[in-house]
DNA sequence: TCATATAAGTCAACATTGCTGCCATAATAC
DNA sequence: GTATTATGGCAGCAATGTTGACTTATATGA
């Protein structure tokens, strides 16, 4: 594979820049090849950031999903079952599903609200959060090795360009749970 | 969550400083904050630059396996199984599955080995080529604007942190799709 | 206070997309 | 000529997403 022998009917005409030094950014700045060279960034790295915690959840019978729970749990304890479908993005039904679970396997506790008495506060128990915090290792070394080696400014770039492509209700969430990281 | 506040789990009463300043990386670099943030970052991008695909693909009955092979297949013209495979880290049987939907709807040909007939070398039909298009498109327009909006240096930044992210494999597909791209 | 809205739980049924194991065919390689 | 490889196919299972309908408890507002 690799390279292109037959035809490719897309790229109409390419125009040819010899060399291939730093960044070729001539033409208008987002070309072609760099948004097609995001996809593929976001495919692999996807993957394999995952890969790292799915062998763990593997072994205790959760899946990717129970870790989504988790995390979000985790960093938002006391959340409401409505806030936390809005973060996910799933349904009611997907989402009871792997709370069940947590929650049986005792990852996961719920309290009735104390002005709302209909909420059920969700919070990680003590297990869960050394399960979360296990799962959270696991990619963490992969991660920090990227982040050292890439350094500071480029992480930077790393967030700035991550939170543009999320949608504006995620920036909101991202941008709260920035602060009160900072703060804390 | 960062701050022990009482054990781990939750935290029953945070502590609140006033401010809120720019960035307080004074610890070690990847402080823990920041590798908790970056799980938010991927997940909440991953699903939003997804989404933008998924709209389209709904429409004519495909899913996001489908996506990803008319992408890689579309980048390699010409692409074994094999080597699609090993790009996918996912089985025959569920490539199989997708060929098969992709063939029969006319996205996607095969045509035997030059060298070796036993292979399929695939390619997209002009078809193919245009639904791939059409479906770059639409995750184009969030990136691109992500991308403006961070500017070159941001951009470079993200795509060092992500290519660190995955594994040594996926490195050299994309530093060589890189260098190809550029080249071409 | 009664009507309505909201938070949450639950059931049944279904689709997508992974996985395993097993087997077949054709072509290559030693 | 036998072993290996590239591909294809079948049966069946698991995880996780979906819809739609219905219930219960609580809150809220006219």
């Amino acid at each position: 594979m690799s390279e292109p022998k037959i035809e490719l009917r897309e790229q109409p005409g390419r125009t040819r820049l010899e060399p291939r030094q730093a960044a070729p950014i001539d033409r208008q700045f987002p070309c072609e090849a760099e948004m097609r060279m995001a996809q593929s960034l976001m495919f692999f790295a996807y993957r394999d950031f995952t890969n790292a915690a799915d062998v763990i959840l593997d072994e205790l019978g959760l899946g990717r999903a129970h870790h989504r729970a988790l995390h979000f749990i985790g960093r938002n304890p006391g959340i409401t079952v409505t806030d936390l479908l809005g973060i996910l993005r799933i349904t009611k039904q997907s989402l009871a599903r792997v709370l069940t679970v947590l929650m049986g396997f005792g990852y996961v506790s719920q309290a009735p609200g104390r002005t709302d008495r209909r909420q059920r506060l969700l919070s990680l128990t003590p297990s869960g959060a050394t399960l979360e915090r296990r799962l959270f290792e696991s990619q963490r070394e992969r991660l920090s090795a990227a982040y050292l080696a890439a350094g500071a400014t480029a992480v930077d770039g790393f967030r700035q360009v991550m939170r543009g492509i999320m949608d504006e209700s995620a920036q909101r969430y991202v941008d709260n749970t920035d602060a009160t990281e900072a703060e804390e």
